[in-house]
DNA sequence: TGATTGTTATAGTATATGTATAACAGAAAG
DNA sequence: CTTTCTGTTATACATATACTATAACAATCA
């Protein structure tokens, strides 16, 4: 697995879990309809308890990335709706901007910040 | 004051406090050299302990936002270091970034959004 | 002197996080 | 049918974080 999790990290688990995830499906490393290890078995390959890979799973979904079969497990299953995306990512982004722009980061280097990080996952 | 706080947010109150402080600057409702309310003041302005809205403060030092001082109080002082901001803001928008790509959003779109947020605080 | 500043200390409550067990229903495979 | 695997749910405990409540201190300034 390509998960790593950092235990000193004041980040919680589960977000660990559910960030690398997400980074995962971006970078193509998991697609769409592909299935995720058990909640047991990511568990015990991590090294945490069931209930945080649970708790990182349910993120997952609500979140519109995976869906939850009580047979297969978890499968990656984009729910897209870009408007809200959109909307989302406006939320994300600004306390982010404000911190830039008190920093004196120009909007032209906040692109290429954008364009670094499309270009880290394989995109240009 | 510009300050309002969701007690209902599952944001913790002095990073809304953090994040509203550090907007403040960016739209240059506070500018440098100008005094924040005593933590006193503050806390008694919105209805929340001191020691919630000194937290705030400490965290915003630490970032180098404002500088704290025993007789002025708290003055806003921006502590710039361009590569290391930009650094952070790379950090910080790995997942988000992540996210977007799941969903479909495009670097061109993700251009767009943060234009409209630089737009927000009145840089075009 | 008296009021105000940030700072520090202590203590209590509430919530979030992570762990530990355990059990359940549904599905798949023997 | 039995066994084994899913996710799901429940309970309980420990720890860390967040927030509040008082209180006191040294430095500053009117």
């Amino acid at each position: 697995m390509f998960i790593s999790i950092d235990f000193n990290s004041d980040e919680a688990l589960y977000m660990q879990l559910r960030n690398q995830i997400i980074v995962g499906i971006a970078t193509e490393m998991l697609k769409e309809g592909e299935t995720l290890p058990s909640v047991r078995q990511l568990a015990d390959n991590i090294g945490i308890n069931m209930h945080t890979v649970n708790k990182a799973y349910s993120v997952l979904r609500q979140e519109g990335f995976v869906k939850l079969d009580r047979r297969k497990g978890a499968v990656v299953s984009l729910d897209i709706d870009k408007l809200k995306a959109i909307d989302e990512m406006t939320k994300d982004m600004r306390v982010v901007i404000a911190k830039a722009i008190c920093k004196d980061i120009s909007k032209e280097e906040a692109h290429m910040v954008i364009d670094s990080i499309y270009a880290e996952y394989g995109i240009d």
